[in-house]
DNA sequence: CCCGTTGAAAGAGCACCGCTCTCTTTAAAG
DNA sequence: CTTTAAAGAGAGCGGTGCTCTTTCAACGGG
């Protein structure tokens, strides 16, 4: 049940995101203006903080909307490609999240961009932080039950380096030739997120003629390095 | 020759940008307030304008500054390492470019992290950025000149896929096996500078038990893909 | 139906910001 | 020693996030 009150209350802090997201996509994450935010929604820069306590507050609530939405780009990737084989399913993944970041590279740099100073985000981030990674561990774990993983030339020493937490989510632990998979999962995902940050914030800009193309072969490299085989031969 | 006025007005550049980065670490980059900085140094906000047109110059200065120390100690930890063999080296560039990241995390982020918005980054600082990258072709150079270099599993096709600028720079024309260097090359940095960027924008808080042993591990991977052997044996 | 309760909005105000302008001091240069 | 140009001071403009108090309208129980 919600009573017209509690309607109001939600239709109101939605309009306020789409305002904020708006206001993101002009002027980036620390111009947005909480008093043109207001302006848009013909209210006084006072009347939003009956609902956000705070500047920081619209920003943890635009950080999770944005976790979730790119988390829910994967998922739908990785579902609609589930005929291919593992290496295909991870190049799909990849380049569908490279469409979101290039569809809204201010919500992709307020997640993986600089932190703001004094701004720690809260508990509530980390859940939809992880569906992302998720949907990188159900590609290897699949593609280990296909039979398309290649052993790595050389293993990484010392294992676990990773938490038991992250042992959990990954749920990788297969036989020991593949011990340390885990970990290089988790340089998939920082290559993955690493290479969109580089060219979102222009670290390319006049080096790359083919940008697609070499994302490609970026995450083909990085695939390489955990035995998956990406088909880089078909144009996208 | 330096008359006593450009002396003191050179002392008085270098006196504000140690203020600003004494700054930057306190409260980051979007943070940079040109009247706490005046405050530091006992003036006025307006008196800071005689030496800095605005406060996206000062930060111009700070990310050229940020540039060539980045730079200069990848350079350094490359010649102190040329005893050790291609892969020993890469892992010691690597670790030192770490080790000014964690030192710096606030110049490394003014540098890495999200552009500011509205500020585009002039000519002046490619020269600079372009220090580190300069150091990992020089490795790959040197290892293929060594004999040192596996030719890779799946070769990147529809080459090249760089501009010319950045095979100038690289110089890593060499026979077929080895025609996509480049662009592997450029992965390497974009996996070095993503993982930096990970750990000090704390994604991997609560993932990773050991981090410079990640960090190798993490390093030695993507160097695999490059036909780079690491030797991660040995304790740092 | 009426009235008390409650939540939304307004508006003034505080301390801060980048930046501009004018005016005064200071010290180097000729 | 005089000229002159650089350096600093200080007021001010329009903007910011945020707080506080006040006004107003809609909802719900008697």
């Amino acid at each position: 049940m919600e009573s017209s009150r509690e309607r109001a209350r939600r239709e109101q802090v939605d309009a306020i995101k789409r305002a904020a997201r708006g206001q993101l996509a002009e002027v980036g994450a620390q111009g947005l203006s909480l008093r043109a935010v207001a302006r848009e929604l013909n209210l006084v820069s006072s009347a939003l903080y009956r609902y956000f306590p705070s500047r920081d507050a619209l920003l943890t609530a635009l950080i999770i909307d944005a976790y979730d939405a790119l988390g829910q780009v994967a998922e739908t990737a990785h579902q609609s490609a589930r005929r291919s084989r593992a290496g295909g399913r991870w190049l799909q993944v990849c380049r569908a999240c490279r469409g979101w970041a290039l569809d809204h590279p201010h919500e992709f740099a307020l997640v993986y961009g600089s932190p703001v100073p004094g701004y720690a985000a809260p508990r509530d981030t980390v859940g939809p932080a992880t569906r992302v990674t998720a949907v990188l561990a159900q590609v290897l774990r699949d593609a280990h039950a296909a039979g398309e993983l290649t052993p790595p030339r050389q293993r990484i020493p010392r294992l676990p380096l990773v938490t038991p937490a992250v042992t959990a989510v990954a749920d990788l632990s297969l036989e020991p030739a593949y011990a340390d998979l885990v970990e290089r999962s988790l340089v998939m995902w920082v290559v993955l997120m690493g290479t969109l940050t580089f060219e979102l914030f222009g670290h390319l800009e006049g080096a790359i003629t083919d940008r697609p193309a070499w994302f490609d072969a970026a995450m083909a490299v990085v695939a390489e390095g955990v035995g998956l085989q990406v088909p880089l031969g078909a144009r996208r």
